[in-house]
DNA sequence: TATTGTTATACTCTATAACTATA
DNA sequence: TATAGTTATAGAGTATAACAATA
């Protein structure tokens, strides 16, 4: 892919450094709220419909279940999303955004727009419609492979 | 940007999901030799001469000095960095990638090549070309911005 | 006084392992 | 016996603040 095949030439390690920088970004503003780019994650999960369990979304962010379990506590006692149990299967928990949930995405959506246009300043039209192509498809990708094995 | 901007429709959401995610596999491989990605990344700056003190990393990489001195200690108790006092300004520390060093580099650029191999199958010639372009521009500003302010 | 680096300390994030409950 | 979730615990990673040395 790359001319340069040393470290720093490489597609995966300047994904690496801008997307945790970016992350850090997110943690700054998140920070007020008690929240991490991780509770961000797995909110925007949810409301995608990507997950409808805890287990869900530890497979999908590679992340243990305890984690889960934090961060949907955290969510939930701020009122963010909503537990409750699967009357078909008790051991499974059922998860809703609330409105309030909503609120916060779309408020952190904006942020992300605006770092969205910033880019588009770095970048010029062309670049930044051709990056916003190949990330899409790379998350798209991402998901789908995640999805497999669990229906 | 984005036709979709919602949260998980940016181009900032998703740089931020598959970097933190990459970070993650990096880290995985890195585990045996007990370094973190900022190792990495610390160490990565160094060879590229984007830093020649400590204060440099911690400027460029956006964490705080003190953790700049354990990255340090780290990478030079395994032999892959140098530090040497500046003859000129005996505050500073130059810093220097011994061969051994460059062998990691080396060796965690082959796991970045990789990787981009794997991007590459997945969004075709002309798309990863053009990611590539985007992401070698986006990381040429951040380099550019925080190198002002500090000759 | 300002810069560069260091130390001491504490806190946040996360995983592992053992456990409960449901199936 | 397997799955979904939880709790208890420990460890890694990082920042803040106080400090030392040099300019």
């Amino acid at each position: 892919m790359a001319t340069d095949s040393s470290l720093p030439g490489t597609a995966a390690f300047r994904l690496m450094v801008l997307g945790t920088d970016l992350a850090n970004d997110f943690a700054a503003h998140l920070r007020e709220t008690g929240l991490t780019p991780k509770h961000l994650g797995a909110l925007a999960m949810v409301e995608q419909g990507f997950t409808r369990t805890q287990d869900d979304i530890a497979r999908l962010m590679r992340v243990s279940p305890s984690l889960v379990v934090r961060l949907a506590d955290q969510l939930e006692q701020r009122g963010l999303l909503e537990r409750r149990r699967d009357p078909a299967n008790r051991r499974k928990h059922l998860l809703t955004v609330t409105g309030k949930g909503e609120s916060l995405l779309s408020e952190m959506g904006s942020l992300a727009a605006a770092v969205d246009a910033e880019l588009g300043a770095r970048l010029g039209g062309r670049l930044s419609g051709q990056l916003d192509e190949a990330l899409a498809q790379l998350m798209g990708k991402l998901m789908e492979d995640r999805s497999r094995k669990s229906p």
